[in-house]
DNA sequence: CGGAGCTTTGACCGGCGTCAATGAGAGTGG
DNA sequence: CCACTCTCATTGACGCCGGTCAAAGCTCCG
């Protein structure tokens, strides 16, 4: 019954009650399924759905005039996309699926009456809401003082520590289903530079490829050349409502 | 009475009932001044301290191991900050005070408590996210894919847009209370660049300086070269829960 | 008058972008 | 099984943007 994964995303960091799990899978107003490469959203249009990632790689990106684009987030499963339509007529940036990928739709009237009906679970939203801004924060400063090594691994680091938390097998080895064009617009850099930049990264011994599996050797060297902090999160449970 | 503007500043978004903005102006739990160049909040430190910037501008940056900045956001009158205290035990950032600057307190509990006595409330708070949320995205795009007079340009663009929007007065060119090095740290570049850069902005007839002033002449064409885009932001009235 | 902090300018160099060519697979149709 | 194509990875040559280092003005303040 529970096509959202909200519940069990959510349950990562506080337990829930069963009547807050079935609100939660309540939410939910049927599911889509995009292949690699459809665009989910476009920018600057009125599309203002809001959904969860239920499996596959999903990414926000702006493009610029000149047909460059900037890749502004990853998304994996159990990520709430789409809230910004609730401040924004227009959508800021564009949505789309780097691999096959199923989303499910929330309602967004339920959505609001969450905040009425399980203050707990509004709550709890809105302390999740400051970890992708983190995110955010971490992402900018490598983009704005790492070198193209540096941010390559910051990257890499970001990637493994978000496939972990999605429960996603990570341990020895990863499939990353990216080109070099997706990490370069996700890094700033150009396809031609994140080739030799992973080259440099391989031959001194930080990562090994072959295919698209990748292989982080040394998480701590790396770290260190990627200006790379390992965070903690946890939620106050003491801050939230009681639960209900 | 309203030492917190909190209700000021989500007024601009929404009608506010007297209830709200009594509840709003009851979060406050006293206020606290810092002089220039003062640390509002240590990087790596466990002070979860949740405040309002009431006046002043107030930053939050990075520290790299080599004493490199980044400056991650700017702060302005009525900007909610602290928040990610409520899913990090350490601080993610630290905070700053740019200029002399007040702030007051919020009190974490009366927060949370906000969450079931007033939804309406707590569900605006959540939209209003999603604003800053977006702004730093447009910063990323901006580091990830402009040259140094782009990032410049987009910079002095988003700070022209926050100041109005704060009621500060801008029309006519403003004061600009950032040295180049923090301009630099705002940008990715170094400060001796950002020199260059804004010498060849006055010389292109972009802006025009004297002292620390700085008008903005063609806010269109600067726009161009910043692959800015004017963002409007509206929050749905109809998917707020009722007023309280 | 002197010092501290900031701005401005020059010389030099390296990292990364650009352009272009080649290689390597995967899929498709004959 | 073999062209053919399409996408992506790889590599080299070359040039420019922005970093680094250093020195000199400018302003404010003691």
């Amino acid at each position: 019954m529970a096509e959202s994964c909200l519940a069990e995303h959510l349950g990562h960091y506080v337990e829930l009650t069963a009547r807050e799990r079935d609100a939660l899978d309540g939410l939910t107003a049927g599911s889509r399924t995009y292949r690699r490469g459809a665009i989910v959203r476009a920018e600057h249009g009125s599309n203002g759905d809001i959904f969860v990632v239920v499996s596959g790689w999903v990414y926000s990106f702006a493009l610029l005039e000149d047909g460059r684009r900037q890749i502004v987030r990853l998304h994996f499963r159990g990520d709430l996309l789409g809230l910004d339509g609730l401040a924004f007529p227009e959508s800021p940036d564009a949505i789309g699926a780097l691999t096959d990928a199923e989303v499910c739709l929330i309602d967004r009237a339920r959505l609001g009456a969450l905040f009425t009906d399980h203050p707990r679970l509004a709550a709890l939203l809105f302390a999740v809401q400051q970890v992708d801004r983190v995110n955010l924060t971490d992402r900018l400063v490598s983009l704005g003082r790492n070198s193209a090594r540096g941010r390559v691994a910051a990257l890499l680091l970001q990637i493994a520590n978000r496939m972990r938390f999605a429960n996603l097998p990570v341990s020895d080895g990863f499939a990353l289903p990216l080109t070099q064009e997706e990490i370069g617009d996700l890094t700033g850099l150009t396809a031609v530079h994140v080739n030799r930049t992973m080259r440099v990264l391989s031959e001194q011994g930080f990562i090994t490829r072959s295919g698209n599996m990748l292989r982080i050797l040394h998480p701590d060297r790396l770290a260190r050349i990627a200006n790379h902090s390992r965070r903690n999160v946890a939620i106050d449970p003491a801050w939230l409502p009681n639960r209900s």
